[in-house]
DNA sequence: ACATGGATTGTTATATTATAACATTGTTTT
DNA sequence: AAAACAATGTTATAATATAACAATCCATGT
């Protein structure tokens, strides 16, 4: 069976999210110690925030937690931090709004597809093999060969809309 | 007979590209006239910069320059002429480089789908009907409704391969 | 245990990208 | 010409990110 084209759908506002922060934690961990990397407390730390919730984080919130649970911490800490964590694909950068998400399939590394809420700013996180086929396709029409994409997709999640209809 | 997919593709290096630019300009200021807003000297002036060539260009080049042909010019100056000319589609942001491209096709409001080259740095558009619908759909299947997609793609344009296959 | 070498984090400074707020100038309409 | 609005100028600052070097940590071999 191939892999599931959702990787992480919006979930329900009433969903436990500690299971998302715990699983992120689990698989870190585990993908760390298979590829030789070390899961230092700061990385975890950092990967927590991260998770805090669904919607992307910017680094200098990051770093205003860490100050305050931590003492030290300037900017590079933070953002040194968050390109490890973009290496080992446990994090994705939304370019679109300079802030970070939490990959929820971290096995291997890809680019993702991000679907971004106007209303409630959460993400969630496609990565569809046809989307990225076709996209491949279509460019290499022009000769050009694709190895890399960034696809961010405004709109409204199906609980907002479901929201806006209610009150209307 | 429906639009082209094909906005502005790569251009041979050997193209006139001052005829892009006259192109660009022309078409700026007979939008502009149509839609009753005002292509003053100083917007012609960032869309020129913008267009010298098919790079992507940075808010603070366009400020350098300004600043040494026309005296005072501070950010503002810059990034409300930018703002302006993205509001009547006749630039784009190139959200993973912060930096600025020219329209080639300026008529209709559209997000585009941009070819970034990792060698040679130009930037090609594509706005693609069928890209687009096969993202809606797959967005609506989580029930997201997509109103606006950032799309951009990284890899090596026809010319850089060729350059390449060449010099091995 | 201890030295050592590489990885990680700390620290200071600064670069880059972008906006807020208010003053001035220019243009159109009345 | 005055009023009203659009465009630009000006000053200050916010937000995002990196460079460069110092200190510390930690796995490993001896």
């Amino acid at each position: 069976m191939h892999k599931n084209t959702v990787i992480r759908p919006f979930k329900a506002a009433s969903h436990r999210h500690q299971d998302c922060l715990d699983a992120a934690i689990v698989m870190a961990r585990r993908l760390c110690d298979a590829s030789g990397q070390r899961f230092t407390r700061l990385r975890q730390r950092v990967l927590e925030l991260v998770w805090r919730s669904h919607e992307p984080v910017k680094a200098y919130d990051i770093l205003d937690e860490l100050r305050d649970e931590h003492g030290a911490a300037a900017p590079p800490t933070v953002y040194r931090v968050l390109d490890f964590l973009r290496e080992q694909g446990l994090v994705h950068k939304i370019e679109s709004l300079n802030a970070y998400v939490g990959c929820g399939d971290p096995g291997d590394a890809h680019s993702g597809q991000f679907l971004i809420c106007r209303d409630c700013a959460r993400v969630a996180e496609m990565d569809d093999p046809e989307l990225r086929t076709l996209l491949r396709k279509k460019a290499a029409r022009l000769g050009f060969e694709m190895d890399g994409q960034i696809i961010e997709i405004n709109g409204y999640c199906h609980e907002c809309l479901q929201r806006k209809g209610e009150t209307q």
